[in-house]
DNA sequence: CTGAAAGCGCTTACAG
DNA sequence: CTGAAAGCGCTTACAG
């Protein structure tokens, strides 16, 4: 065994005085094994600080199974929110989860390429580098959470379409005459999601205002919305590209002097557990974390053993609280 | 190539007519490949869907270096925020990051051996279950988050001894005389941070109420905040075990009636994002999870590398906001 | 109860 | 530019 280098099944059968087989027996708690050389062994594998190599091991065995999955910035408690369930769930299901976090990698490269070699399903949200991703994953699989167009992978997409027409009635119904939608998207072009909540508000009778954050950030959205309720004829409630906006958005009311839901109200999306935590607590449209998991564990489960890509879909839901 | 498994290096060697290293120049971006068979054998790939074996390359390579990341629960926001920053550090110095979340883990027998067996070094947070977790883990390097007692492992220790000084210090000059201190710890015994604030708070003349939660969210600190601000003679100051907990005794205040810190100043510990959000901003003892996940990245090379478990210690920081 | 042989899927020299 | 050989560290039958 040279010096430095880790301890290989050979060094310890060696120093034990056994074969490889038996060594593996001692390991694994095999049977076939006496009780005497098993302590051997045993000894030889903690004095040589034996570790079995997870790469020989995996290459006859198959390995354990892997997920890679893909979070846009773990600083927005959505990402972490979601990867909880997510790892949870996959350990009842025998999964491994192998985290990365796009969104602030110096790396990207270097992240997809070690996704492609040493995951067994690739899950995440690309956003707007879908396209460079799906080439740089070769051929493993993915999954696309939430992708904005049509995709050859499989998906679970999220559709707030009746939460979000439930919510422009709730609004209405409470006498918002000027809705302030704070969209976010990279481009400036409304998101798939500003749209579907203007349309709500219009069809319900109160067609809002668009304005786009460049970042969804609670300080970004806090800015903008500090701006909006100083004006002449502000806003009489905000509806956030997501909850972490949303409490950005709080917060440059509270700065403001402004009473919500009385002054003015405010609903975010996403469902964060933070949420019921703020004051006011926040009005939002909830994602089912779980369902997520469960859907994309299945799919993930599904594209492993070879089978096609499907798709699911998770629906929104309305959670009213004291903010609108 | 049998009906349903995996294509392998010699099935695409075949389908393209050419050797198995010449299968691994192409797929690799190796010199000594002419143009023509290049594409002719990432075609064959293509259509085989052949993925390189991570273990059959690990094995020859030594494959990546992986690092497995155990926190106590997700939904803490303490947890991934932490793993937040260590994600991103990580993938800056090429692990990569497997994370396992003990507190939620129905079966932690299989996730503490899929640790042992997957990855080079574990780090985390073991709370009271340290014990069994070092002799489970085998030969597999550990280190220790802010372990309570000694340990032959290395570690990354918290230091909130300064900070707790400087919160006491502050408490008492802004007129606190009957603070209350809300402990977490499933002995029901003090925790070592909330023997830390009661001594600091007694130094300046302030002894504190000790409260112990059996849970350290934040719905049993607003349940035990809730009842204490109800009695004869309330606390003037609450501090908590920890950011989650004190964001539950903002809450609790604030359906009390009372307004923080005019009737009732509030500190929290961890320093989380999410302090700087609410109504009002959270005062708090910092972790700086850069250090942390700094220190945590070094130390785990150095054990890679075989070196000896080293020590480490992180300072918190006094933050102070709105609450106190 | 123990060991000799074969093989998992890949890459790394080395020949040609 | 291409291929035959050896070997990475392990487990799984199979003999004894």
């Amino acid at each position: 065994m040279a010096r430095g280098a880790r301890a290989t099944i050979v060094d310890v059968a060696e120093a034990a005085g056994v074969s490889r087989q038996t060594v593996s027996r001692a390991m694994n708690d095999l049977p076939g094994i006496s009780a005497d050389t098993k302590r051997r062994v045993l000894d030889a594998a903690q004095r040589l600080a034996y570790r079995p190599s997870r790469f020989g091991r995996g290459l006859v065995t198959g390995g354990e199974r892997q997920l890679g999955l893909v979070v846009n910035d773990l600083r927005n408690p959505y990402s972490p929110e979601l990867a909880a369930t997510v790892v949870r769930l996959a350990a009842d299901e025998g999964w491994n989860v192998m985290l990365v976090d796009i969104g602030l990698a110096k790396d990207a490269d270097r992240l997809l390429a070690s996704l492609r070699d040493q995951a067994d399903v690739v899950v995440g949200y690309l956003g707007e580098r879908s396209a460079g991703w799906e080439d740089g994953l070769g051929a493993t699989p993915l999954i696309q959470l939430d992708p904005g167009g049509d995709t050859v992978h499989a998906s679970v997409r999220l559709d707030p379409t009746r939460a979000v027409d439930a919510l422009a009635a709730h609004l209405v119904a409470h006498g918002v005459r000027r809705p302030l939608v704070l969209d976010a998207s990279a481009q400036g072009a409304p998101s798939a999601r500003g749209a579907a909540i203007r349309d709500a508000l219009a069809r319900h009778g109160a067609p809002a205002e668009l304005l786009h954050a460049s970042a969804s950030t609670a300080e970004h959205a806090a800015a903008m919305a500090a701006q909006a309720v100083r004006r002449a004829s502000p806003p009489d409630a905000v509806v956030a590209f997501n909850d972490l906006m949303a409490l950005g958005v709080l917060s440059a009311c509270r700065h403001a002097g402004l009473d919500v839901p009385r002054d003015i109200r405010v609903a975010g999306i996403d469902g964060l557990t933070i949420g019921a935590l703020v004051a006011p607590t926040l009005t939002t449209l909830a994602v089912d974390f779980d369902e997520v998991a469960r859907d994309t564990l299945a799919l993930a489960a599904a594209l492993r053993d070879g089978e096609s890509p499907q798709h699911r879909t998770v629906a929104h839901r309305l959670v009213l609280r004291e903010s609108a």
